[in-house]
Parts: C-alpha cells; sequence; structure tokens
DNA sequence: CTTATAATGTCGGGTAAATGACAAAACCGC
DNA sequence: GCGGTTTTGTCATTTACCCGACATTATAAG
C-alpha cells in the first residue's frame, strides 16, 4: 500500500473531517501504522510514549486483568472506533491492554502530544473530541449500572442486544452476526465465569432465541427487539 | 451577597482561570446561582435544559435509582468540583440526580450551550475539559474494576482510604473525618446492602482499625496507609 | 422531658453465581 | 487422515452476599 494512502485513514472518522491535509500529516500516522493477528496484544497503557490508535479494520477488546489473573473486557472496539489514551491522562496508571479479536485488524495511531497540540489550533476538534470521551463515559456509568442492578442473564441479554446493534446483518426473521467471540469472551464482557455464561447461552438457545456456535450467531428478530 | 461576586466562584475551578472577566460572565451563573439543605435534590439528568454545576461549598452525591428502587451512588462531589451533564451528551438518558449530602451548600450553574459555545471559541478550555472529564472516566473505571475484582471488604476499605485522603484532617497517628455519609450511604457507594456496610465497619473497628460514629470517622493511620 | 423518626446492630435462611473438576466436541497444523 | 490444543458442556459443592425481620440506640422536634 502507498503510504500516502494511509494518511487519509483517519478521514473515516467524523473527528478528523473537519482537519486540512496538512493538519492530518502533523499527527504523523505512518509511523504508528500496524497490522495485527488474532490474539495480538496492541498496546500496554503505561507505555511511555501514550497514543491514541484508530482501529481501520477488524475488531479489538480493551481488557484488564488482575493479580490473580482475573480478567474483565471493559470495550469492544469495532471498526472506525478510536482506542488508547482517550482520557489524555497519563499520571494514575491503569492495567488496560487491547488485543485482537477477529482474524487480522488494521490500526494506525499518532502521539498524544501531536493531538493535543491540533486540539489547540483546532477548537471544533477540541469540542467534537470532547463529545466522544463523554459518550464513552457514559457508557460505561451504564455499564456499571448494570452490573449492579442486573442479573447475568439480563446483562447476557443486554450484551447481545449491543453487539446485534453493532454488527448485525438483519434477515427476514433473525439478525445475523459472524461471530469472533468465544464465550469465555463474553464471560469476561459480561463480568462472569465462562461457565455460567455457557450456561445462559445454551438455556437462551433452549428457549428458541438464538443458535450459537463458533462461526456465527443467531439472534430472533423478535428476542432482540422485545425485553 | 452582591452578585458581582457571585460571577467570580468559578474562578475556584482552575479550568475557568483562563478566561477573560467578559467570557466569564457569558456563562450568566447568576441565573444559575443557589443553596441548599440536607437531603435537596439539586438536579435530574433528564431535565430539558442541560446543565454543568459548580460547588462551591458542601458535599453531594452524585446516584442513580433503578425501576425496583435500588440506589447506587456513582461519585461523592466534593467543594470545588462540576457535576451536571459532563458528558455533553443529552441523547442517551440515564436516571442520574444529585443530592446533598452535607447540612449546606452553595452551587452556582450555566447552560451547556452557553458553555459549549465557549469552548468553541477558547481551545484551552476545551482541552482542560476533556481532561477533567477524562480524569472522571478513568476513576469510573477504576470502580468498575474494583467492583468485579474485589469484595465487598476490599471496597469498603478502599472506600474508606479515598474518603481521608479527599476529605481528612490527619493527626498524630491518625486521620479524623468529618463525617457526614450514614452507613446506608456508604453502602450505596460501595454498592452493597446497609446490612454488610454494616457489618464490615463494626468487624474493622473490632479490628482496631477506625472509630466510626455519626459526628465523626477516626481511621488508624496505619491503617490507612497499609492496605 | 417525651415522643416520633431515623440510623444502627444482629441474626438466620435463601440464592445467584463462583469454583473446581472432568468429559466431549470442534478446530488446526501437519 | 491423525494428534494436540482450544473451546464447549455439565455437575456437585461452596460461598459471599442479599433479604426480611426485628431490637436497640441516637437524634430531632414538640
Amino acid at each position: 500500500m502507498h503510504s500516502e494512502i494511509k494518511y487519509w485513514f483517519l478521514r473515516d472518522h467524523k473527528l478528523f473531517r473537519v482537519l486540512s491535509n496538512d493538519q492530518l500529516k502533523q499527527l504523523c500516522v505512518i509511523t504508528g501504522f500496524k497490522e495485527g493477528k488474532k490474539g495480538d496484544i496492541i498496546y500496554f497503557s503505561d507505555s511511555k510514549e501514550p497514543r491514541i490508535y484508530f482501529l481501520k479494520k477488524g475488531a479489538i477488546k480493551i481488557s484488564e486483568v488482575d493479580v490473580n489473573g482475573n480478567e474483565i473486557t471493559k470495550e469492544i472496539i469495532q471498526k472506525g472506533d478510536l482506542f488508547g489514551e482517550l482520557s489524555l491522562d497519563t499520571t494514575i496508571a491503569n492495567n488496560e491492554f487491547a488485543q485482537v479479536l477477529t482474524n487480522s485488524v488494521t490500526i494506525c495511531s499518532f502521539m498524544l502530544k501531536d493531538f493535543e497540540a491540533l486540539m489547540e489550533q483546532h477548537p471544533d476538534l477540541a469540542l467534537s473530541y470532547t463529545k466522544l470521551v463523554g459518550l464513552k463515559f457514559k457508557k460505561l456509568k451504564n455499564s456499571y449500572s448494570n452490573l449492579v442492578f442486573k442479573d447475568a442473564r439480563s446483562r447476557l441479554i443486554q450484551f447481545l442486544k449491543d453487539w446485534a446493534a453493532r454488527d448485525g446483518n438483519e434477515t427476514l426473521d433473525a439478525i445475523v452476526i459472524e461471530n469472533y467471540l468465544t464465550q469465555q469472551d463474553i464471560a469476561h464482557i459480561i463480568c462472569t465465569t465462562r461457565q455460567t455464561a455457557t450456561q445462559l447461552l445454551n438455556q437462551l438457545e433452549t428457549e428458541g432465541h438464538l443458535k450459537y456456535d463458533r462461526k456465527e450467531l443467531v439472534l430472533d428478530k423478535q428476542f432482540v427487539l422485545q425485553n
């Protein structure tokens, strides 16, 4: 691929459409360009030079592992989304990392300080970015509430609905999702154990709401619309 | 109090120091000035005219109640802090409200749209604001991890340490906090029941780590530093 | 001081979900 | 195809915490 093309990857994100070509070049995404395959770890949050990443193709998860090896997944990042040190804060450490879920990903990235400089010059950009962070903040608040108020089954259903909305292809009476998540992955997202996730998925399948296999997930349309 | 003085309340927050007097006046905080007493509800998140609030004096909690009447407290706001529609997003509903904890509070506020307009003109402001929201985002991520990884006792201890850091007065071998929280309040913060919170507090008291009563909380300094 | 109200203390039973352990099935590289 | 590895299925046991109930104590209000 010609490197000229790589420069314009960021245009896929509405945040960067307000920028001129020269401004976009300031971010110097070429050096931050990379491809990855399933299982690769993209970054650790305590890296010396904080960056922001743009996912051009594929899907990744943002996770944290505690001292006992327990993992939770805080967010699934899809094609066209940003991740990394979005909070612009580099003082408080957190043990987050990003791992590739799909067979391959394409990523470009830029340094936090370059981005901040650009925002100083471009108030539009700063405001849009603030809203982007604000939205992610709000979504996490929502996950937090769900975790406290709802049981594992409800959280699973909620997740499946969200996944369908983000990633599903509608057919006549179903929504089909190309499945790049194991039941273990799903368990981490809804904050439960693998065994519980398995049981609940089978329970939902028995009830006729979905069909799960390693390749794809088919959700009953009625089921997704209700609840 | 002269209304001229009220205008400059916001100067207490470092976010607003970059602004000129005229710019600060644009926010029109006078109309949003109010005092409140313990138990008062300051705002609901689904209000028609979203605002951002600055807490000049006192302490409040940001909570959510679900359909069954269960409550969680997402954040304690102290003197000098901002709250309200900080995410700048008005599309997704969440049932948050703010309630006064201390005997009295002093608050000023301004409308979201005025603030956004100001950020458009003042990239510095937008950038600082993003960092502020980013920090809150990061703190919530931390609470989320704690909720999943740690048991109620650990979460209580973590909360007490945070509270001591924010609000405590150091003595020779203890940290004294003026107590404006009931055990029910604390339970909401650490996402457990009142009964569990009570048991854990008494357990910690029996172990000699603290002394809790309705007026004040005394934490053993060793205890706060360790763990 | 008296009484109402709110906050704290305590206990036993019930339960969702974790844990650990193992088997079966699906997938992948060769 | 075969053999190793990953993923999924199932179950019996344990546990942290919830839930409801009630007694006791502190605080506020008349």
